[in-house]
DNA sequence: TTTATCAATCAAATTATGTTGATCCAAGCA
DNA sequence: TGCTTGGATCAACATAATTTGATTGATAAA
């Protein structure tokens, strides 16, 4: 994520991404570092096709960014995404609470 | 909105809450202060149901509040919603940016 | 080579969300 | 009382998101 300053698309797709309890678990299982697909659906115990579409959801969105290694793709956060919605959500609340 | 620790459930409801232009625009629409439904389907131009389905999403949420008067319903936002969802997704972030 | 594994993608089925128009209820005015 | 207005709710429909199982392409091991 380059900017820090979100559109109205990309902070809805952050939100949509975040309000969903399986992929707030891919992100909590990520949070101690990088790990493989094949990882992935052993530690939430979920059907490859099933992990593989949230995955993408959650990398759209800027969350997550991924890397192949031989056979295997590696996936890891982007924490990033998660200061820049944060920022967006301040200035939205700075909005609403001025005047 | 008592309790500023959000647990799942609200953090959820919130972000899918706000993950929706008209949404987004209602919220902007009371940044100024409340307003009675009628005065925001104006403001909005919004069938008045379509209004009253997203307002309720907003109200569940916890993000909007409203009192009664006379035969209008007046709008207001709860800004401590967005406060507490700022801090919940701060305390996400740390929780992934740490180790 | 052939074979097995990792992971993306696709189509079909299912489920969740949003939209529309109608109806209902409460509040207040004639 | 009747009549009107503000706004919630309901049922039917439309659209979007998710799940499932099968298929595919890439990589590497036998």
């Amino acid at each position: 994520m380059i900017q820090n300053t979100l559109n109205r698309e990309q902070s809805r797709q952050l939100l949509k991404a975040l309000a969903d309890p399986i992929r707030l678990n891919v992100i909590h299982a990520l949070a101690q570092g990088e790990r493989c697909v094949c990882d992935l659906t052993g530690d939430l115990n979920l059907p490859q096709s099933k992990l593989s579409f949230h995955l993408r959801v959650l990398r759209e969105a800027g969350l997550l960014t991924d890397r192949q290694s031989g056979r295997w793709i590696y996936y890891r956060l982007q924490p990033d995404a998660l200061a820049a919605l944060e920022a967006w959500l301040a200035e939205l609340r700075r909005h609403c609470t001025q005047s």
